[in-house]
DNA sequence: AATACTATGTGTAACGTATTACCAGTTCAC
DNA sequence: GTGAACTGGTAATACGTTACACATAGTATT
């Protein structure tokens, strides 16, 4: 373990010298010493301890970032395009899982804060953002992603979404304009705030086009407890095997998310329901796999690149500046991608 | 932002005692000592420095995981579980995704060494490494995940793994097994030990049982420079548009991961060819995916689960005990699990 | 009453780096 | 030839925590 001395001695010169060296402060010296230095550092294999560098300067170049799941592809893109341009920036992530419970991440909070880690980037979470009050405090800076800030600006530096309640009207008037009346609603438990909005925007466009939601229709995780993304897929199979079996089931799905509709394709296929001529079904997020499903799965596309690497810089920029920045709250316009998953429906049914 | 000082000065005490209330050695104090140091935590909101705790004691309670990506279902689901399991152990995981390329992975080694970290998850990666020696003579401590170990043993403190061999020759032997003589292969660039072994088991149990591996039905990630694994369904795709519009189709295709499968699937049904009357599509990995897709494919299951847990603790082992652990090098057996994918080969063609 | 022991705390030297103040030469203008 | 400015370098201290040796007082034992 060669240390700073280490090389000084080897040099022969001052701990400080060796110091100016790494920090790049090379006009402060002579040309021989600086390579006699540079010798003894490659020789030596010196790397210089991160821990002590900032516990000294109170720095560290690492953001957090806290997760659902992983294990959903549309987080786990996420979470590569926005280390990907953490990096970019000369900056490291720290991925957790939270599951969507607070306390998991109040704790995540908690264990990042006290590694210095000063900014977090929360993706969707909990409606109440409570939990977090502490670490906000003493100085965390948040930037939510995926998520409304209604009643909490306060707490977040700043937050990238897109406008999920338009999103979901979107996908409703989608359904609507092809001639659905019995719409279905498939989700996990209704906990985010990105679930909540999704929900009411359904609820809100087609109480102005006058289509009943039947509560029958409403699919919200029964049984779901504890379970995961991973299991998205399986809930929505499930989901759509209860819906299909009811005396008035729906001709058209609407899905949380895309995992929960790759779900409803397979288990709609399973009781012999061909998608879309007798039932359509609509996803979300457009995750990378929406298109490679047979059908291909209309859904609402969120501009996922964009998205990330404009909450990585406001973050970054919030450390910096000290929390000064503008526009700090950003909406951005969700999309519908029309593949072909969704149709009319059949008339023989309808 | 308090410190340790300023808890023990609005306490009274010194500040040993208040270490000593933070890392629970109660029995060394008073009763209301005890309580008026733990209201002045409370008070003061203290948190202690996970930075300046490790400076001082040389410990970090973190693991870093390397993986190719996480946005491919089975490391972003290995990635929670692993996460999940070092959680159990008291342990933080820092997760890395490395594109598979050996300088990125170099590099996120020697970033987590300096932060102190002394112990990571390798997940597949190069056959070589090479470029992992300066780190692991320095003290690193590595355990690989998926991936063989021929060679590479003294660099390596711990290796969990299926047999990849046996599991290619597995799925080979169902496909020749229901009469199939013309069989592709699909994946990525075989830059990665798990790959390479894949071929290899491929090649091995075709030339036992005296069936042809004809050179132009493997496609090997022609174009893909770059790629990361949210693109391998895509490649898929076209990796089976390419194999099915020669002149002799195969009739089986063996793909090197479900994701490559799944592509595969939406690829040939794009053309027209049913799955699996007129091609069997056999994955490897067994994803959650692979159950939920149409139809549900038949792959090679790796027991995530186990394979995660027993990492995590031989890792935890090693560091502990300074590297001195019983059976460091485990293969797990996979398993053929037959879905709807597979089937013998459509007589009209053959 | 002297000794030993227990319970309860305290003081301080590390840990490896960055920063600050400082010092010894050299050069140079006047 | 004298002091200011500059160059190349040193030494001391701080960062927040822990570990360990030591201090103090009260109580029990001989």
């Amino acid at each position: 373990m060669a240390g700073i001395k280490d090389v000084a001695k080897m040099a022969g010169v001052s701990v400080s010298t060796v110091s100016n060296v790494i920090n790049g402060r090379h006009g402060k010296m002579g040309h021989d010493t600086l390579c006699r230095v540079q010798d003894a550092i490659s020789t030596l294999k010196y790397v210089p301890n991160a821990v002590a560098r900032q516990l000294q300067s109170g720095q560290i170049r690492t953001l957090g970032l806290i997760v659902p799941s992983v294990a959903n592809p549309f987080w786990g893109n996420a979470s590569q395009v926005i280390e990907k341009e953490a990096k970019a920036h000369g900056y490291q992530v720290l991925i957790c899982n939270a599951e969507r419970d607070p306390d998991t991440e109040a704790a995540y909070l908690e264990s990042l804060y006290s590694s210095g880690i000063r900014g977090v980037i929360l993706g969707s979470s909990p409606v109440s953002l409570d939990h977090l009050q502490k670490q906000a405090e003493k100085g965390m800076r948040i930037a939510a992603f995926d998520r409304n800030t209604q009643g909490i600006q306060q707490l977040l530096s700043c937050s990238i979404s897109i406008d999920q309640i338009s999103g979901a009207r979107m996908a409703a008037r989608h359904l609507v304009g092809l001639g659905h009346k019995r719409i279905g609603f498939i989700s996990g438990p209704i906990g985010t705030s990105s679930r909540i909005a999704r929900l009411d925007g359904l609820r809100a466009e087609l109480a102005k086009v006058g289509v009943e939601l039947d509560d029958e229709l409403l699919w919200l995780g029964r049984n779901a407890s504890g379970f995961g993304d991973s299991q998205a897929a399986e809930l929505g199979r499930s989901a759509i095997r209860e819906l299909m079996t009811l005396n008035n089931p729906p001709t058209a799905v609407f899905c949380i998310n895309d995992m929960y509709a790759i779900g409803a394709l397979s288990g709609a296929r399973e009781l012999g329901y061909r998608v879309p001529e007798d039932l359509s079904v609509i996803g979300f997020d457009d995750i990378y796999l929406a298109k490679v499903m047979s059908p291909p799965l209309t859904t609402i596309q969120q501009p996922l690149e964009q998205m990330s690497k404009l909450v990585v810089a406001k973050l970054i920029e919030a450390l910096r500046t000290d929390g000064a920045i503008d526009d700090p709250y950003i909406e951005m316009r969700p999309e519908l991608i029309v593949r072909s998953s969704t149709a009319a429906p059949n008339p023989r049914k309808a």
